[in-house]
DNA sequence: CCATTAAATGACACCGGTTTCTCCCGGCTA
DNA sequence: TAGCCGGGAGAAACCGGTGTCATTTAATGG
């Protein structure tokens, strides 16, 4: 009885099963196990029930290796993104596990630089190297002209996160930036401020524009124009956001509200207002974007535009993998994401409105 | 002339380079290709340096799924973490990405909920699907015993990253966290502090005990006990800050100082002075623990512990690939980082000593 | 009942590398 | 000169799957 124990796991001492087990156990061969891996239509009935007991039973799991090397495609997505915004990366990234959850795919993450010269051949070593299924580009990246060339010509399916449509034939996730500005500067109009800084962010970011342009516009339709030495241009940094604040705190009359294009700036902001022992917001109303995780933990909570972040993650990667329930509102080309504001305690009427 | 052209790339239209062409290009057999890919001395140095000729000329990869498939092992590190703790994954990503840069490897990223039933059986066969090179555990997965074990008899190198040595056995990047917050707690006593409060984290992190016991035992050599009363326990979360620094604050004579034991929950302090109108650093001193990037950005700056998360990840990663120069500070086992306090301005003397 | 056809399955090569084993060759010893 | 040794290189099998195509089986029609 000692000798011939182990009934079960006939020669399949230690070693993973493979394939090749699973074929002898359920006596077909290795081809008809990898169709009901794969989920060939072409299989009987009983035959596939047969198989799939003895996978479970012996809780085989396919080498996404070796069917990538047959595939000649690998089962990992990559997410791509300039170093510089990292704060809501995490985010993104956990929106995009969340769709990959038990698809069998995984998520590579790649930092890269967009001003170094190896940028574009850069990402395509990683693409090409790791046979990527699909790609995701988080913006500024994803708005490279130069890498969008390079991309076309590389058999490897993407999706772009961005805040303007980049082109028809491209997947893409789509922020309203423009609407969701506009609705800001609806709301500051509304409660009585004349006096408006805006805050911009570097011209090389699309979203530079839209928000700017959504939030100009909504003005001038309600008849009220900023003049040039309120709009001042910022880096998405918290530092530009400390030195453009003191520039607009600097003029007189005071602006009474400033509308910050980022999150990292409206902090900035807050810090310059600190400094000059303006307070928040009896004397200056301020209003940020992006809802980062520190909008809500300043004091006072931060007005501002939520990004969605992590649904958007969540629904750029499931456009990447084969599913069989199409996401909700895919559209198969670009799928629009609402932006809105969230009011909080940074925002109130002027106390002294000007006009 | 016309039919014969492309006189290099001969057969290999279009088709990604593989060891084969190689081989016949440099006439010789794969396997000799394949030794000087993995340096092999066995070469002689002439063969070597024709076919590294033709390798650079014709710009050829190894497929790392192929190469993978043979080694029975894969060329990715997974980074297993906690959902929670979001904020300053993105660092240790960045940091362990800087260390991979070149090396061929890539870094898969993989969040968990600690306390599913799925737990370790998820990053078992996450560990095991992928042949992960090496595994990077973030505190608190990195603390967990049950994955500990798991782990044994998993034939995969990992790194964890934690407040505490485990055990001796395994490769650790420890902080050396009591030093640090004894370091606050002898600051805040050298101010003038006398009445300090202590909001601590779950008890089921280490680290919580790690920086509570070298808070307090810093004070009881400098002569000062804490009564109990100002000591309360948080969640590491913003709002918990937010409701234990009220409690703290309700008390009578209010504290003049308190430690936080992460900078979320010292950003909940803010809220809470800033509900009660009471003035930092005037009326009341912080400190933080992590130096999260919302930090510096908080009004005033916050003066925390600098948890040099970006690089820590550096390290955990070297740690798992092969390289011919070891890390400084590798001791082949556990790595120490040294925390010290950055000295903001949220702390300053107390305005009205105690005592 | 056999021919016809579609469904179901298998044999074998292949994906791009590595490992194992064998062979060849030149130099050294006996 | 035979015999041994070890560096250098190659042939073939293998890693664990999939593609192609041929073959078997079952279902249908005449």
């Amino acid at each position: 009885m000692t000798g011939s124990a182990q009934p079960r796991s006939e020669r399949l001492q230690g070693r993973r099963a493979t394939i090749n087990d699973i074929a002898r156990l359920a006596s077909v061969s290795k081809k008809t196990v990898s169709r009901v891996i794969n989920q060939s239509p072409f299989v009987k009935e009983e035959t596939r029930a047969r198989i799939d007991a003895v996978i479970q039973q012996i809780g085989y799991i396919p080498d996404p290796q070796a069917r990538g090397l047959a595939f000649r495609r690998s089962f990992l997505l990559g997410l791509v993104y300039d170093n510089p915004n990292a704060q809501y990366i995490v985010n993104i990234q956990d929106g995009a596990l969340d769709a990959l959850r038990g698809s069998g795919f995984e998520l590579v993450v790649h930092p890269c630089d967009r001003l170094s010269e190896d940028f574009v051949p850069g990402v395509r070593r990683f693409v090409e190297r790791q046979k990527l299924h699909g790609v995701i580009f988080l913006p500024p990246v994803s708005e490279d002209q130069a890498l969008s060339r390079a991309l076309q010509e590389m058999d490897c399916q993407y999706v772009r996160i961005a805040s303007v449509r980049m082109d028809n034939t491209s997947r893409m996730i789509v922020s309203n930036d423009r609407e969701a500005t506009a609705e800001a500067a609806t709301y500051l109009e509304a409660l009585g401020h004349r006096r408006i800084g805006f805050i911009a962010g570097p011209p090389q970011y699309r979203s530079t524009h839209e928000r700017q342009i959504g939030f100009m516009n909504a003005l001038e339709k309600r008849g009220l124009v900023i003049p040039s030495e309120l709009i001042v241009e910022g880096a998405y940094s918290f530092e530009s956001g400390v030195a453009c604040a003191e520039a607009l705190l600097a003029q007189r009359p005071r602006p009474t509200a400033i509308f910050a294009c980022n999150d990292e700036m409206a902090a900035g902001v807050y810090k310059a207002a600190y400094r000059l022992k303006i307070l928040i917001p009896e004397e200056l109303s301020v209003i940020g974007f992006d809802d980062s995780p520190m909008a809500a933990r300043l004091s006072p909570a931060l007005t501002t535009i939520r990004l969605p972040i992590r649904e958007m993650g969540r629904l750029a990667a499931s456009k990447l993998i084969p599913s069989n329930a199409p996401e909700e509102g895919d559209t198969g080309g670009a799928a629009r994401i609402m932006l809105h504001l969230v009011v909080r305690d940074s925002s109130q009427p002027p106390s002294s409105p000007a006009g």
